[in-house]
DNA sequence: AGGAGTTTTTGACCGAGATCAAAGCGCAGC
DNA sequence: GCTGCGCTTTGATCTCGGTCAAAAACTCCT
């Protein structure tokens, strides 16, 4: 079973929505599992689904077309909320991208507990709202900006969410974070391939933009030149 | 004024999770407008924002990147819903793409119904997870992709949508309908030039897959051969 | 340390779709 | 009817990013 009240994301998650005892009622629904990199937590259209909520590492969304062509959909973190409740089978596949530690529940029994707290159902509309954000100005990025671009918004989201996962909290932005995938992973969420996407991290290191220390250690040097990148050539 | 009772969407729109009584107390909030084909509704960012049903028409989200790139994030049908509910402003255009009616609420007195309706909020909640899949499924296009796949794709998705969009009950599956877009916003929606979209359509027709008797008229001859094309080529 | 496997980078070449340009088509106004 | 305008199609050419191949760098064993 879990332990709401000593947990990292308690104030994070959409359970902040929920008063102490109401949180008890919700701890017993729920149960801690860890899940190696790696690891699929959910096949799409699963037929005994689950939601979960985030406690510690990176998640991936994917989409995958019958011959094999991937598309990651969404990158999570800490303290987001996975899973489709109320009716339809999630059609995409959760898979971890770093080891990580999640909050699990049945999804009926999240789907009754949900109807019976507004407020928690009010906060996970919100969430949706706001991926939904996310979701149409990645289908931005992926419909209109060059390649250069595309890695130049990704760096500037990866420093941002990075950041507020609690690693540094006092800094806004991170100016030096390990990448959470690797380069197809990387390749998979911009719609590029994996060679393209070295190219274009060995030509903005060239520039200065960014040094490269390790394979995932990214440090961004000239911050307003990415920026400018990542909006327009 | 509305008129909710005899709402031609009364029963598709989330409304219909409302009794009569409390419709009525929605009916007082809601002001009836019409929009011409290319007017728009709502620019990102506004500061006095709205939410809206559709009545009637066909309406385009859009994110516009500043050297006037645009990408169509979203066409919205009878019986959608539109904007941003909860404490962010929309950021994206919302714009008629046909001689449209909609249905507008100040954003503020909508905020404070839905809090007291929760059947209200789930239906919106249940909305917006749809609207995440569409986005979600829109993304694997714009990322994975060719451009006879997503022109096929667009063709299948337009024929489901605008058949449950009540113009004709009886069959399933529209064969011959009319596009609600010019090919420059089809190129826009989907990610490629006009020029593309022209020599694919051409192609298609060619191919006896479908026919285009007028410039808007598509008929869709060969619906399996454009299945298959819409998933892999 | 050496070797095998994996991931990333680099190189050479190719092609789908973009770009630039011109022609065709349909329609409104006269 | 003709004329002008906006939309669409077609043609010619170019380019960005994909593909195929090999080298380099890193990781993990023993």
């Amino acid at each position: 079973m879990s332990n709401c009240s000593t947990c990292v994301v308690r104030n994070r998650a959409i359970c902040a929505s929920l008063e102490t005892d109401e949180l008890q009622l919700l701890e017993k629904l729920g149960r801690n599992r860890t899940i190696k990199r790696g690891e699929t937590l959910l096949w799409e259209d699963d037929p005994a689904p689950v939601v979960a909520n985030i406690i510690d590492g990176v998640l991936k969304l994917s989409m995958n077309l019958q011959d094999g062509r991937e598309q990651i959909v969404s990158v999570m973190y800490a303290s987001d909320f996975i899973g489709r409740p109320f009716g339809k089978e999630s059609p995409y596949r959760v898979t971890a991208m770093t080891d990580a530690q999640v909050c699990v529940f049945t999804r009926s029994s999240f789907d009754s507990f949900a109807r019976e707290h507004p407020d928690l159902q009010n906060k996970l509309l919100q969430r949706t709202l706001d991926e939904l954000d996310r979701a149409r100005e990645w289908m931005t990025l992926l419909g209109k900006k060059s390649a250069t671009e595309r890695i130049a918004t990704l760096l500037i989201e990866l420093s941002d969410r990075l950041s507020v996962d609690g690693c540094s909290p006092e800094t806004l932005y991170l100016d030096r974070f390990e990448l959470p995938m690797d380069r197809q992973q990387i390749a998979d969420i911009l719609g590029l391939t994996i060679e393209t996407v070295s190219r274009q991290f060995t030509r903005i290191r060239k520039e200065g933009i960014i040094e490269l220390p390790e394979r995932r250690t990214v440090i961004i040097r000239d911050r307003p030149r990415l920026k400018a990148l990542a909006q327009v050539e």
